[in-house]
DNA sequence: CTTCTTGCAAATAATTTGCACTCCA
DNA sequence: TGGAGTGCAAATTATTTGCAAGAAG
């Protein structure tokens, strides 16, 4: 893979983010450095970047993908009501995978979970 | 909520399909049984019932959204060579979910978890 | 009746693709 | 220099919305 200037930068905004970004946000941000990059090139690269498991997809179920640093990758109790994420640290997961590739046969990569409910306000205003 | 034919035949259609299925997938098996059904009536009703805790999401990261029976639902490993799907039995969550409530304050309603890797064919091919 | 639903057509929104040109290795 | 990478514009794909006519309670 080669080192551009617009992957490099696409890279940068991605750390230096504390959230996950969409690629129009990735874009975006990148208007004032990068103020010639294609939105086209954004997408090409995080794709680009998942494969090669330099991005996780965080997909929180509204039609848009967001990525971040595989290293910094988590999951999120999202409020169905406001849509309030809370990131959760601890991943249940890594044991589970163990078990699963053992029965499978498959070599896990990845993993995306999401977590639904109400936040105490939302759940609150329902009843 | 109104009980209409269209509405009923679309829990049919996924009570009696093994695999979630997608808006465009449910329209199609309608297509003989309700030839009249439009496509956003399909749309509109999943995620009604969705809203309703009828139906579940399963989000494969395709960007395509199926839908499931929600005491039907389950997790999917999936490969990212072939896309073969195998479906995960039991979920690892239902605990983690107790811990995550009185920890957040938030009250728990569904979660999504799909699982990605390479199958033992497509991981051979590799090397 | 009268409100919730539907069908249809048109509108969005997110993402992908084709192609000629550019720039890293 | 040769092929991977980019910008631009146009094309797809999944999904949503507005509205008049239809059916459920």
């Amino acid at each position: 893979m080669k080192n551009t200037r617009q992957r490099a930068a696409i890279l940068r905004v991605l750390d230096e983010s504390a959230e996950p970004l969409s690629a129009e946000e990735v874009f975006t941000r990148l208007r004032e450095t990068e103020p010639a990059m294609a939105l086209s090139t954004v997408y090409r690269n995080l794709e680009r970047f998942c494969s090669e498991n330099l991005l996780a997809r965080d997909d929180f179920g509204d039609g848009v993908v967001r990525y971040s640093p595989a290293r910094r990758h988590g999951h999120y109790l999202i409020c169905t009501g406001c849509d309030a994420r809370v990131r959760i640290d601890d991943c249940p997961l890594s044991s589970l995978e163990e078990g699963l590739a053992r029965e499978t046969g498959f070599s896990i990569e990845s993993h995306s979970l999401t977590i639904y409910g109400k936040c105490p306000r939302c759940a609150g205003k329902d009843k």
